[in-house]
Parts: C-alpha cells; structure tokens; sequence
RNA sequence: GCGCCCAUAGCUCAAUUGGAUAGAGCAACAGCCUUCUAAGCUGUAGGUUAGUGGUUCGAUUCCACUUGGGCGUACCA
C-alpha cells in the first residue's frame, strides 16, 4: 500500500514540484477513521509555501492520479491531513506477496553488498557471563540480524583482552585457590575473584597435576587455564542463546603486530600528544572534549584508550561500511574519548554507531537483586537460560527499548503461563500450525484463488498489519531499536488471535476455508520471519 | 559540581525522525469453551505524560529551569 502512494506521488511531484521539497511520510493512523495511510505533507509544506494547508492539501488530491481499484476513498480532515482508504480487494493481495517471498519475506536490499561489524559482549574472560551481560549478548546478535535482514553482510565480534592487571589478579586467585587445596594456609584478598569457578579451576589443576605447580608465578599456567576454561563457559553459554561470533579480536595482538606502538608514534609526529608528570596524555580538549585523558601511563603501560582506538582504526583498514559498538551505560565516558582520537586521524566517525544500553534491574520475589562479579554475588546468564529457556530470555531482553533501565522479573520469567507475553507470540504460531494440520486432515488446502472474499474487519485488519513488515523491519533497523520488532509482533499476534475468534475455517464454505488458510499461512511466515530474527523459536505444538 | 540515560494507568512498558481521541500486558472487576489449542477472546475501571515555563497550526516527543532515580566523571576496563 505504502509502495503504491509512493509511486503516485512521485508521479505528481513532476507536476506539483513543490513535492520534492519535503520528505513525503505516509504513516498509520492511530486511529481506523483516519484511514489506512495518512500524510502531514501539506502541513510541512504550508510555513516553505506561505500558503494554508487545507488548500495545499486541496491541490495535491485533485492533481493525484491514482487507481480507483486500489485507492477507494482519500479525504482531507483536521488541519490538513490527507488520508487514504484502499479498496478490500487491493488490500488482500499482500497475501500471494508474502507467499511468494516465504521466508525472505520482509527482506530490503537497500543497503546490499554493504559489510557491518558489530561489537557486542566483549567481556573480558575473568568469570561467567551474567544476567547483565545477557542484555548486552542478545541485543546485539538481534541488531546483527536485523543488519542482515536489511541487506548487510555482517560480522559479530567479540573484543577481549587477556594480558593486564584484571588477568594477573584472576591467575592469582586460582593460585591461591590452588594452594588452598594442597593445605597451605592462604590469604584471600578481598580484591580477589571470589567465585565458586575459581576453585573448580584450581581443583581440575589440582587433579590433573597433583602439586606440581606449587611454585609456579601466577601469570603461567594458572593464568591460562583460567583464561581457556572461563572462555570455553562464555562460548558455551553464547551458544545456548543461540550467538556465534565470527570473530574474536585479541587487544594483546595489537602490541604484538606493533598497531599499538605506530599509533603512539602517529599522535606524537601529529604533535596531538604531550609528556607530563612521566605519563603520555592525549590532547583531547583541543578536540573538543573535556579533559586530556593519560594514554600511556607512568609505569610504560598504556591504558585501555591507546588499544581501544588502535582497535577501531583496525575497524576501519577492515573496509567496514558501518561500525557498531554496543555497550553497557557503565562505558558511557570513554567512547567519546575513542572517537575523538580516531577522527583526529582522517577517520569517518560517521560509520561509527555507538550504543548505549542501560542496565538491567533483576527482580526476584519483589525484591532487587544486587550484583557484582568480583563479589560473586551474581546470577549467570546459564543459570538463567536453565531456569527460563533460551526464548524467554531472548525475548525479555529483546522488548524493551534500550535506553530504558529494564526490570527482569525472574518470578514473571520463570512462569510458563499467560503472565509471559513470549508465549502470546509463540501460541500464535502454533495454533496457526494446529489448524493447518486439521485442515490437511479434511483435505483442505490453502488457496490464493479467492483471496477478494477476506472482508471482514478481522481480515482486513489482519491483512494490512503484514503489510507493515518489512517497513517495520527497514525502520527499527535504521533507528537500531529491536524492540519495534517485538512490540510489531504482538500487535499481529493479537489480530490473529482476534481473527481466530471471530472467524472459523474449518466448517467454512469451501473457497473461503481456502483464502483464510492462505490468510493466516501468511502470517505464520510473517511470525516465523519476525521471531528468527528475535531469535526466538516458532514452535509447532504447545 | 559536570556528562549521558530515565520519569507515561496500581505494576512492567509502548506511542512511526512534532500529528488527529496517549495505547498494550499484568493485577482488579464482569462475561465467553458439546465446533480449528481458553497460553485465547469481549467488556468495565484506571491518566493534569514528575513539575513550571517556552517554541507553533499542534508537544509524551524539541528547548530552559526544578524535583527525583540509574550510570559515569582514573595513570581500572
């Protein structure tokens, strides 16, 4: 529907050129009286032309040359809108498009042969995933899909370091841990990772090995096998929601390939960076930040901007068209820091998308649960992916707005009932599923034949909210917010379900029964299609 | 102090780059299963969009200030 407007406007605008002066925005009204599409084009352009709305409005319906088929009704009201009513018929062709396209249905080419990277978890291998970093996972694989689904070739990376202070203090508390087993009495700093994984690990060194390692340094063998055996966990643990990363970037190889020093090198030629008090600073206020920020500290060993934006810069050498980092609000100050500095290069920070998510409230019996890694005092993202199932949790993280501090109920998650608005989406889906089964047992087959007889409002309604689809996808991409996706797919699922109530196919004279079973295969596909990119499942039976 | 984010129904949240009468779910109340899955549907009730000003045809949305919360504000990442 939105496709043809479209096209006739853009078939006026060669009369009537003031049209291209505006970007033409059809949208759906909230309200079914306002019509199927409406447009605000001659309020934006009255204060441009000096003239009254409604007579601009008045000029462009008169000058509008359009299908009668398609176009039933247009009508100008409030102050100017103009609005469009298609015909019943016109309506319930979406139905042979989606047919037709199966799964890539919703599918845009519009940014083809275009290549993203999006950065997401990159939590450093010093413990188990948690709950908080789940938002963070599943958030960032959906928005991977979703580049995908609008034409980008993506890759999902994971940036880690494993050389640092956080490290050697992770090898040391399995050394104690270690100690700890062959009976010397240790200290524990409270400093220390804390958490049970540490002593499964110096407990598997201890049983393989027995006291071999007695008086090894804390950054050899300990440091290691902490770092494989927690990274094994949070690959594993990605793996149970369903994320695979294609690349996991390694800061230490940014010291080893000399990145880290030819950029130190590059900011000091350029003059943009100054000694002081035996530290390198950055000269970030002459670039309009704040404050310089240290880059290499006293003790020789840079901080984490000097590699995050010698990373980035790696970014950019890749040939990435567009870059997205996702990370939590606590990150909020440095990337700011990172941009600056790579701008400073030559760089198009324009590619860069930054994303900022606010954090996750875990809600249990009413109660707030507090968390910390370094305390211990956590729930995991396992734990939780056990309790719940990938697809509540997918699904939670999924259907609030990012910038929103978001409250996982863990009593509401747990519940396999209607309290659990994933399960809305999903028994849509298999009661869809159920009837084509019955429907094939009475040999009845769906049949795109007849599909003018679908016009009752609960068709209808149902009909034009799959054309809504891949503009939805298109514009929550763009706008980077899965969340649409999710809010899109229970308005669908409600008309289905209001559908269903109100209008039987088995029983129903035969050319109908056939045009409402190709109606609502059509909006299975459209559920299957919305949920993969989710990465919720689509199940069959419940 | 400064920076970013947030404040919408009892609770959790939506609201298409400023649009028409601010919508869902849960909870509450009243109904609907001898017919394709009641994990569903229908109805009732629930709001000064934190507050005060401003911008304009029009503000939940933009701007300023105030109040209240989250996260930062390192020679940690």
């Amino acid at each position: 529907m939105k496709k043809y407007l479209l096209e006739i406007f853009d078939e006026l605008s060669y009369k009537l050129t003031y049209l291209k002066e505006t970007d033409l925005i059809f949208t759906v009204p909230a309200q079914s009286n306002h019509g199927d599409y409406s447009t605000n084009a001659a309020m934006m352009l009255a204060r441009a032309l000096k003239r009254k709305p409604i007579e601009i409005a008045n000029e462009i319906v008169s000058h509008l040359q359009y299908d009668k088929s398609k176009i039933e009704k247009i009508e100008i009201a409030g102050p100017g809108f103009i609005n469009f009513y298609f015909s019943k018929n016109f309506v319930t062709k979406i139905v042979a498009e989606i047919h037709s396209q199966g799964k890539n249905f919703g599918k845009s080419s519009k940014f083809a042969g275009k290549r993203a990277n999006v950065e997401f978890v990159s939590a450093n291998p010093t413990g188990p995933l948690t709950v908080g970093h789940g938002r963070n996972a599943v958030v960032g694989d959906t928005i991977a899909n979703m580049l995908e689904w609008i034409g980008y070739n993506v890759d999902r990376e994971y940036y880690f370091n494993n050389a640092g202070r956080q490290m050697r203090v992770l090898g040391d508390s399995v050394r104690l841990r270690y100690l700890e087993i062959l009976g010397e009495n240790i200290e524990f700093p409270q400093d220390y990772y804390q958490g049970e994984y540490i002593k499964d690990i110096a407990r598997k060194i201890f049983e393989e090995s027995g006291d071999k390692y007695k008086n090894e340094p804390e950054d050899g063998i300990f440091k290691q096998r902490a770092e494989k055996e927690i990274f094994d966990d949070i690959k594993k643990t990605m793996k149970n929601i369903g994320i695979e990363m294609n690349i996991f970037y390694n800061e230490h190889s940014l010291y080893e390939d000399g990145k880290i020093n030819k950029l130190l090198e590059l900011y000091k030629t350029k003059n943009l960076s100054y000694e002081k008090e035996g530290a390198v600073w950055l000269k970030l206020t002459e670039l309009g930040n704040e404050q310089d920020k240290v880059i290499v500290k006293s003790s020789g060993e840079p901080t984490y901007r000097l590699p995050d934006i010698a990373y980035h810069i790696t970014k950019f050498e890749r040939g990435y068209d567009l870059i997205v980092d996702l990370f939590g609000s606590d990150h909020n100050a440095t990337y700011p820091d990172v941009l600056a500095g790579i701008r400073v290069l030559g760089y198009d920070t324009e590619k860069i998308k930054v994303l900022i998510h606010q954090f996750v409230t875990i809600m249990s019996g009413g109660e707030v649960v507090k968390m910390s890694t370094r305390k211990a005092n956590y729930v995991t993202l396992d734990e939780l992916i056990d309790e719940t199932g990938s697809d509540v949790v997918r699904y939670f993280f999924n259907m609030r707005s990012i910038s929103s501090h978001l409250n996982f109920d863990l009593d509401v998650a747990k519940k396999q009932s209607d309290e659990n608005p994933v399960f809305y989406l999903q028994y849509a889906h298999a009661r869809i599923c159920s009837i084509i089964r019955m429907a094939e047992e009475q040999n009845l087959k769906s049949s795109l034949e007849n599909l003018k007889l679908l016009q009752k409002d609960e068709e209808q309604n149902l009909l034009k909210k799959l054309y809504e689809f891949p503009d939805e996808i298109l514009y929550s991409t763009e706008l980077f917010e899965p969340h649409r996706i999710a809010n899109y797919l229970e308005s669908l699922a409600a008309l289905f379900h209001k559908f269903y109530t109100e209008c039987r196919i088995i029983g129903s004279e035969k050319k109908l029964a056939e045009a409402r079973l190709a109606l609502i295969e059509a909006v299975k596909i459209v559920l299957r299609n919305g949920l993969s990119i989710l990465g919720v499942s689509a199940p069959e039976r419940m």
